[in-house]
DNA sequence: CTGTTAGCGCCTTCAA
DNA sequence: TTGAAGGCGCTAACAG
């Protein structure tokens, strides 16, 4: 690395100099605009731009006590769910001046906490974290966190401060009734990761499936694995292999309900004839998979773009107008045809 | 929000008079261990540890002109290929101390130079770039930095200073290559996005299908919107509304291939037999579509954790051994039956 | 509305 | 190998 360049920094002090100023009014002019005269703010702003000056974030944390940097914390960064959410966060935080740390927890609790820890002493601007089941410890350090936190990806009656998500729970419940409406009768549940997500999922199956008097545990089948297409093969495989007479499943996400449609083309299973199959999220492909799979909409990208949007108004202190708990909802997108149709 | 809490910040100071030593002594405990001697460091390490102290990055970013954060500039949030990487630069990231800013410049080169400009000014320790088709104005920003810089997912010969990727030419001219001896004889492309590195692909697909006497520029279907599944059907469509008797597709990547695939299927047309399908970067859904098809696997994982393997060295001025250019292969990973096979 | 003063927590430089 | 002094660039808290 011979590569040595040495940038004339320009500080708030050659600004002030070159507007004829003292810095603290430049330094106003920056942050609070209207503590400034129109005239004053014409002459500090023509002169930032002559010298292309950009103000020095570390200075401004260490003398402010604050950052313009939002933690980011998400159990994993192999899922598409999640660089939905990233992209809604980064569409919205384009112009705000703040910027993105993210924190990968590996489904860790105690990992989460760490970095919760880490996060916190950098006195960052806001907060984001995935999910609504950290630790006691975790849950207490974001409870007196010194800036807005919001939760992301589900909902629940006691939120740390600001959330928005939907209710895995209702999600599966709606594709689950949708099987039994269409007319099949020993449905069945495949499932990976079975974080508490997961688990919601799960349980909205087992409840609709209960009060529908179709539920069989012998037809639920899940693995901690990771969730990709191959495993939701073999999850199948094992489901018929447990209950070979299972007419429909609901799969944890679509990923394992791709696998699972291509796994019974493989075995000359007629879908939707024989097996109905509903995934969740509802990813791109699945519209266009032959069949189409009905799949449960979830709205990943408003997740992290409204995520975003609380925090920002938050940090400018224009706390959202109502509840700032958003509880979106999914949408069922039917696209498998009727049962035996 | 009326949660406050005041952190009682533990601070160098604090640190070293429970250790009975200076504040410098401490820092130069946890920067460079080597230079305190070993009764110190363990008296010092024992006080961290006891008061949980946790360095101030703004003050160290302010007092020392460098910051532990790596800028990396991608151009799109949007597809998969950018996680893969991200989940590499994590995972090599992890421990190290340093952190991640992301910057999407949204393939806007203007936007690319911008956000160069406001990277550089914050000092970061590294920077990854995505490409080697940088502006001249942005190259010259790179090239003059004053921390090491990795260029990815591409390679050249005129490297800016540390590089990690493959060749998309000679990825497209395997896939090409394949499809042709595997039978096909009016071999076509289908690209999207149609960026640089799309480029570099569809001149490889050119360049041996020329070589091998198949060329026909009525094959060839671009579209500058993004990739998708959706898409890649229609690209098919388009492409056999032109060129009927194409007999095989080399696509951009897998979610057009996967398209094309569909497309296929509900058009009756056999794949492999009537059609070939060659995709690009071997999505983990690639192997389990029916027929599972037949892609060139990019080593996206490997990029990210290579490229921050390379920072992570350079900056602790441990400057890799031997060449800092790294160009990984790719691997044509077959899976179609042979042409009316 | 504008300026003065002081200091954020750390690291660089120099001295011991 | 350790310490003392000073300042990085900015902003909070006052004063005028």
């Amino acid at each position: 690395m011979e590569k040595k360049y040495i940038y004339k920094r320009v500080t708030l002090n050659d600004v002030a100099a070159e507007a004829g100023v003292s810095a603290i009014t430049v330094s106003r002019t920056i942050r609070a605009p209207t503590m400034v005269s129109a005239g004053v703010r014409k002459k500090v702003q023509a002169a930032i731009d002559l010298l292309g000056y950009v103000p020095d974030q570390a200075a401004s944390a260490l003398a402010s006590e604050r950052t313009n940097v939002v933690g980011l914390l998400v159990p994993s960064l192999a899922n598409s769910v999640f660089s939905d959410v990233l992209r809604g966060v980064y569409d919205v935080i384009e112009g705000s001046g703040l910027s993105v740390q993210i924190g990968n927890f590996r489904y860790s609790p105690s990992k989460e906490e760490n970095l919760l820890r880490t996060f916190l002493r950098q006195r960052p601007a806001g907060l984001i974290v995935a999910g609504i089941d950290q630790t006691e410890a975790a849950h207490a350090l974001l409870k007196s966190a010194p800036c807005p936190v919001v939760q992301i990806m589900d909902v629940s009656d006691a939120p740390i401060d600001l959330m928005i998500g939907f209710s895995h729970y209702d999600g599966a419940v709606e594709g689950t009734q949708h099987l039994i409406e269409e007319g099949y009768e020993r449905p069945g549940f495949l499932g990976a990761r079975m974080d508490p997500r997961s688990q919601a999922r799960l349980a909205g199956f087992t409840a609709e499936a209960q009060a529908r008097g179709v539920y069989d545990p012998n037809r639920v089948i899940t693995t901690t694995h990771p969730s990709s297409v191959g495993i939701g093969g073999q999850l199948l495989s094992d489901l018929l292999a447990q209950a070979p007479d299972t007419d429909a499943v609901f799969c944890n996400n679509d990923d394992l309900a791709a696998g699972a449609l291509f796994e019974a083309e493989r075995r000359g299973i007629n879908v939707p004839r024989d097996l109905g199959i509903c995934g969740f999220n509802d990813l791109e492909m699945s519209r266009h998979l032959n069949p189409a799979i009905t799949s449960v909409a979830t709205p990943r990208y408003e997740v992290g773009a409204g995520a975003m949007t609380l925090l920002r108004d938050a940090i400018a202190d224009r706390a959202a107008i109502g509840t700032p708990q958003i509880r979106l909802g999914v949408q069922l997108m039917k696209r498998g045809s009727t049962k035996r149709g």
